[in-house]
DNA sequence: ATTGAAACAACTTGCAG
DNA sequence: CTGCAAGTTGTTTCAAT
C-alpha cells in the first residue's frame, strides 16, 4: 500500500537487483561486487526482510521437469454469490499456481499446471468445472511464455 | 520436455520443497531437520542445479512496496504475420512481467504491473495498442490475487 | 547510518571407510 | 552414503565516527 510504502534508495534497489538475480551468492561477495561495506549490506538486507520487501528467499523450479509439461490460463465466471467460496474451491485445486479476481469478462483467472492435456481437461472440466457456483470457463492453453523479474 | 525429464526420489522433491519454502536456510540445518547426511544434501543440491531443476536462487520481492499498486492481465490479439514482432514488442515494455502465447480468443496474455491506474492506461493504450500488428486488446485489472509455489 | 576489525560461529570440501 | 577433519568463509558485535 501507498502509506506503507517505504523509501528505498539506491544501495536498496541495488542489492535487492542482486538477490533476486542470486541470492546464493554471499553477502561479503555481494559487498565487495558493488562496493558497500559488509555491515552496511547485512544490516540493508535485514531492514529490507522486516519491511517485508523481501518476502522470502527461495528457488526457482522448473516444473516442466518435474512432470508438469502443460500450462494454462481459465478465464471463470461464476454466481456473484457464491465467488468467495469458489475463490476458496479453485485454490484447493492442486493443479492451480495462481488466481486472480479480475474485471472485466471474467470473474477470476487462473493460472495452472498438468502433467498433460488430458490431466488440463480433467483439472478444468472435473474440477474447476463442478465447483458449485461456477457457471462458465474459457481456457487459454500456453503455448510459450516467458517472464521477467520485478522492475527494479 | 518428457525425454529430459529427471527421474526425482523422495529425498530430491523434499529438498526442493525445502529450498522453495526458504533457500536461506544453512545446508546443515536443513540436512538436520530432514535428518539425511550433510554431505548428501549438499550433493544433491548440486545435482539439482546442474540438471536445471533448480533454475535460480532468488528472493520474492513485494512490488506493492515498490510502488507497483495496481496489476492487470491484457489479451491481446495481432495480425498474425506480426506476431513474432508484437511479442518482442511487448516483452520490451518495462512493466510487463509474464507473456503467454495462447489458444483461444486472444493470441497473447500479458500479465503487467503498474504504479497507479493512470500509469496502467498509458502501459496499454500508448506503449502496447501503440506496437505495429497489435489489433485488440481487452483489459482484465486484478482486484485481489493469490499464489502457491510448485506442487512438489 | 557507516566503518573496520576482532572474535566467534558456521559452512564446505575432500576423503577414508 | 557416512562421518569427520581441515580449511575456508560467513556473521555478529562494538567502539568510533
Amino acid at each position: 500500500m501507498d502509506v506503507n510504502m517505504a523509501k528505498l534508495d539506491e544501495l536498496d534497489l541495488k542489492i535487492l537487483q542482486e538477490l533476486v538475480a542470486d541470492s546464493s551468492q554471499s553477502i561479503p561477495k555481494l559487498s565487495k561486487k558493488i562496493d558497500v561495506n559488509t555491515s552496511v549490506v547485512y544490516s540493508r538486507i535485514k531492514r529490507l526482510v522486516r519491511r517485508g520487501i523481501i518476502k522470502r528467499f527461495t528457488v526457482e523450479v522448473d516444473e516442466s521437469q518435474l512432470g508438469y509439461t502443460v500450462s494454462a490460463y481459465v478465464g471463470v465466471n461464476t454466481d456473484s454469490k457464491k465467488r468467495d467460496s469458489v475463490r476458496t474451491g479453485i485454490m484447493g485445486i492442486p493443479e492451480v499456481r495462481e488466481l486472480a479476481e479480475v474485471t472485466g469478462r471474467f470473474d477470476f483467472l487462473v493460472f495452472l499446471r498438468a502433467k498433460g492435456l488430458e490431466e488440463l481437461h480433467n483439472v478444468i472440466s472435473q474440477k474447476i468445472g463442478m465447483i458449485d457456483g461456477v457457471e462458465h470457463t474459457e481456457t487459454f492453453i500456453s503455448m510459450r511464455q516467458e517472464s521477467k523479474g520485478p522492475e527494479i
